[in-house]
DNA sequence: TCTTGACTTAGACAGAGTCCAATGTAGGAT
DNA sequence: ATCCTACATTGGACTCTGTCTAAGTCAAGA
């Protein structure tokens, strides 16, 4: 994540205050904040960060690939900057804690053929529900 | 479905012209609507019943197990009624088509011992994301 | 250092869902 | 058949996420 401004600078961005302070916050690599956290947490080392300045960071980011968007409860999305490495997650279904996993197998070739409708396949997401070792105490 | 209101009633739900129609919009095994598609089709049959009812019944559905949640893409959750068979979506990323499919295999046995953190996981959702034949078109 | 187009801002707006006090009614009791 | 009352419904206000816009600001190339 260290060396995402310079790669995003090679791509055009303007490199300013307020994109810094996003990707310093995201910097970390299980961390699956959500826009509010991050703005949150952005306005403490730039008190002057708007909200919309930071959904549109994170908005960039998105589509740049740098970071994934994940929505797991149907309410806030939460962002995570661990993007270069394939994963899936594991939620806790009290507490919506987050981890990332790697299952076995090739999840895309587990939809046969016949059940896939024509459809160009091209990505699968996998959520793996259950309680923490937190909450089931 | 068509015995839903009767479980119902026998687990102690009052049955209003409310809940029957939303009953009735949710008939048919392999819709995928929004409440406000549920409340839009409910109004059809009953024009008075309000959004709120509509949510309310949804969520009990929900509780009771009898119709699924499911929230594709981070915007209105939809509520799948083809609860009693396990089942996994494939996703247009495109137009948003929603089919149900069956993969092969154990996705729940692909999360290894060392990688649930302690976990009780007790169910995963798989979404599978392509381009329908229609839109590749 | 100047210039300019890209970036940021505050606040209004929109979509999805929840909450609440007032009103209505299903279905057991009489 | 009618009455009662706890449960259900209503509509509108409210919350939470996220988007949009017009005006002001600034990074970085000339």
């Amino acid at each position: 994540m260290s060396d995402l401004l310079e790669r995003l600078r090679g791509r055009g961005w303007r490199l300013t205050a307020q994109r810094r302070v996003v990707a310093e916050v995201l910097d970390g690599d299980h961390v699956h904040y959500t826009a509010d956290e991050v703005h949150a947490k952005a306005a403490h080392l730039l008190p002057e960060i708007s909200r919309a300045t930071v959904y549109n960071t994170l908005g960039e980011l998105v589509s740049l690939g740098e970071v994934l968007e994940v929505s797991t409860d149907g309410r806030a999305k939460r962002y995570d900057p661990n993007a270069h490495h394939a994963h899936q997650h594991l939620v806790c279904s009290r507490c919506g804690t987050i981890r990332d996993v790697h299952p076995s197998g090739d999840l895309l070739a587990e939809l046969p053929a016949e059940e896939r409708f024509g459809f160009q396949v091209a990505a699968v997401e996998v959520t793996y529900r259950g309680i923490c070792p937190n909450c089931a105490s």
